[in-house]
DNA sequence: TACACAATGTGATTTATATCACAAAATATT
DNA sequence: AATATTTTGTGATATAAATCACATTGTGTA
């Protein structure tokens, strides 16, 4: 047994549902895997049987588009990585790669249906998860396309602050070609939008370092463009 | 009871994984409506307690976006249409319209727990619906942010034509400036676009009706632009 | 049938942002 | 340390598509 589940530190709430056996099975049979930043944990177009747990850092959702990698969304830790790539399909659909360091659980596919199937509160609890999935791309679809660069600038920005980092000061994790991808604009209007933000005391910029100094101002941006 | 939820002959597949029990639950508890074109049936920001399913008809998921509404997808029976919203927050995150007129089943929420709790295949058939979701916003964030909106407008007819009416020949079940809602541009610009696929033969207007005559051309330019 | 209102077609103009081009920094590699 | 490679900054130019403006057609209704 690698690991008793039952100890681990880095649960989201839906493992602590599972019953006695659950956890006996989880621990039993899953794999705990270091990755290295820019290594690729789920490659779209491979094949896999595995359900895949981020235990700690950074990662991007990311996939082909028409012209170039579309990244999708970045996801910290404690998350669930391969949850509709697996339980789809078993081609991947997308791929994740390591934004930061980080462990990763690899779950058998048959245990994790196991567990779904004897776990009642476990089931509901990801589809719960799933559907708040499902809220915030609808969501993602509206805000996305109807507003300016600046504006989609501004959420990446916050979502980096808020969400990802829980700090105003940060290290931007990706490069700005990287950004480009997951803010759907060039990598040239990324480095203007970022210098003018700079310029008008928004934020301050030092190398890779971003410190928003102007949260209210940002907002504003994000909400009207 | 209503119905027998046994003998309904609009089931999606999840269904006929209930249990005896679950079908009388499911045939005690849940309400048979019917809807005109334009009629809202799930709207956003309202307090709902209901899963509801589309039965027969034609409904478009919208939401609102900074500056106007966006359509996120149209829907055909059978499906769920407010799974998201309902299991995961109270307050409907957001609005199904009636695109044709239609029959919508209304099941109370704590009744679909139970379904959900008492029956294992039947919440997995409901993950595995909620996967496909996400994969399928994953791809199509993906499509609508990089191509131009030639590429989208084909996309959006071949869906029309390919998945919605299973024909090649259809009426517009929207108007213009909802489709541009669904397509992500201006209203001038689906005329526009309409009036060119015409003129090179791609398709054939007449009125409301649509007549797709090169399907390879439209593929050639849903994926080149 | 007539009237009002909504939906559509189409030209002219504006605009946000992509693309191109290249210099400057930063980072990695030998 | 020196060189190669990637990343970033910034001006000039091009362009897809929005917006504006208005005519036309279609649709519902009094």
């Amino acid at each position: 047994m690698q690991n008793d589940c039952r100890n681990c530190p880095f649960h989201t709430k839906d493992i602590g549902t599972l019953s006695e056996n659950g956890f006996d099975q989880l621990s039993a049979n899953h794999l705990v895997l270091k990755f290295k930043k820019g290594d690729t944990i789920i490659k779209q177009g491979m094949y896999s049987t595995n359900v895949v747990f981020l235990r700690t850092g950074l990662a991007k959702i990311h996939l082909a588009g028409p012209y170039h990698e579309q990244i999708v969304r970045l996801v910290k830790a404690p998350t669930y990585l391969g949850l509709p790539t697996t339980v789809g399909d078993k081609i991947n659909q997308y791929s994740v790669t390591a934004v930061s360091d980080m462990e990763v659980c690899f779950i058998d596919l048959n245990i994790f249906r196991n567990l779904l199937r004897e776990n009642e509160q476990f089931s509901y609890e990801i589809i719960l998860d799933l559907c708040h999935n499902e809220l915030e791309s609808f969501h993602r679809c509206a805000q996305r396309t109807q507003k300016l660069i600046r504006g989609n600038m501004a959420d990446a920005l916050l979502e980096l602050a808020n969400n990802i980092f829980m700090s105003d000061k940060f290290l931007l994790p990706i490069s700005q070609a990287e950004l480009a991808n997951l803010v759907d604009t060039s990598r040239e209007s990324i480095s203007r939008i970022l210098t003018e933000f700079d310029k008008d005391g928004i934020i301050k910029i030092n190398g890779k370092e971003i410190e928003i100094l102007n949260k209210k101002s940002l907002t504003l941006i994000s909400l009207k463009g």
